[in-house]
DNA sequence: TAGATTGTTAATCGATTAACAATC
DNA sequence: TAGATTGTTAATCGATTAACAATC
């Protein structure tokens, strides 16, 4: 494996043009966009912007911009969206319902193909046509590469454990709590109670 | 107002202490917690802990580390969680239902008081306890202070604009797409499918 | 008191921004 | 060609880490 030139910064930053990129192909019917239209929009400094898109290569055309939908395709392969990943929902309450159900509206590479719980309530239940399973029978051949956690808190250490056993690739925490995963894991953490704290904190602190 | 000699950054890591300590208050019976310990849960650097917390006050204890409740108290205290924030939920779809159960189960100092859509379907129908009402009726008399804002990304804008005309404090987006917002209003965004593309762009970029 | 850990300043590191030669 | 914008390097800025005097 590569030791880690680029930092977690580049990656959120390539994500975000992704998806600013992709909605303008979607909404306007343009050839080009420029770095400074880019950092007009996304409040983020122009060469900041030409220097993530350099890392992905030399897809700009110097006098005129980059071509949306060469950005677009590039940026796509870069962040391997060109392929189905197969994700799993451990955890089959309210949010990982909302969840799936946005994920299957949203029409995107990711395809939610096993849903699991431990509570025989739930198990054997169907979800939006997908049967929700028992944890404890989580394996490889299911070959699920992305694990999304909505369990509570106190069982989130334990799931995330049965996940890096079978060697998911990433892991995106939903419950309040900072999961131990191996660096070779990649990991993602949303709380909301926490961006509401932040949200109320600097409102605070700022007006004082 | 201030200037804003503190980064994002620095609340984002407060409001982690914060859960944090309460998380050990809820489970565990201890007195002390020092930045040595916190820095192995929570693997960021002791002398950034104990930087950030003195921002807070001197309120650790040479020798000994932090009082837990001390602690606690504090951060609760600097991140405004004494008192009750009134939260609007605008957009009742699958994702704005789930976070308003979330919210109700997690027991926090936020309210949600209220709810909004403009499909007349949705308004005047009651989810838990609360009426859907027409945003086009929001209004400051409701004492909203934080939006959380579920529309699709098409209207996102147009809700934003509303919120910030009435002078809320907060606005929490979890619509794919990046609002303008003044600079007096705190913004965060949550998009779990940029999230699965950060997730799916390291794992690939790292194994190649 | 001796031992330990805080609070804080100075040093380092890494990320962002400015500048500009290359080139479409 | 002239004008414009990229790609990239050097300069700056800000965040993190190391070090240690203060002190419980």
């Amino acid at each position: 494996m590569k030791e880690r030139p680029l930092s977690d910064l580049v990656f959120e930053r390539i994500s975000l043009y992704y998806r600013c990129v992709d909605s303008i192909i979607q909404n306007e019917n343009r050839e080009y966009i420029d770095s400074k239209e880019l950092s007009r929009i996304l409040k983020l400094d122009s060469s900041l912007i030409r220097r993530d898109l350099s890392l992905i290569g030399k897809i700009g055309k110097r006098g005129l911009g980059y071509s949306l939908g060469i950005l677009r395709d590039n940026i796509r392969e870069f962040l391997a969206k060109n392929r189905t990943w197969n994700v799993a929902i451990i955890g089959m309450g309210n949010l990982g319902h909302a969840i799936l159900r946005y994920m299957i509206q949203s029409k995107t590479n990711y395809r939610v193909s096993r849903l699991y719980d431990n509570d025989p309530a739930k198990i054997g239940t169907i979800v939006e046509n997908r049967a929700v399973e028992n944890f404890s029978s989580f394996d490889v051949s299911n070959n699920i590469e992305l694990g999304i956690i909505t369990v509570p808190a106190s069982v989130a250490q334990n799931v995330a454990g049965t996940l890096i056993e079978h060697k998911v690739k990433g892991i995106m925490n939903f419950a309040p709590v900072r999961l131990n995963i191996p660096t070779d894991i990649y990991y993602r953490e949303i709380d909301v109670i926490r961006e509401l704290d932040i949200l109320s904190g600097m409102s605070t602190y700022y007006s004082l």
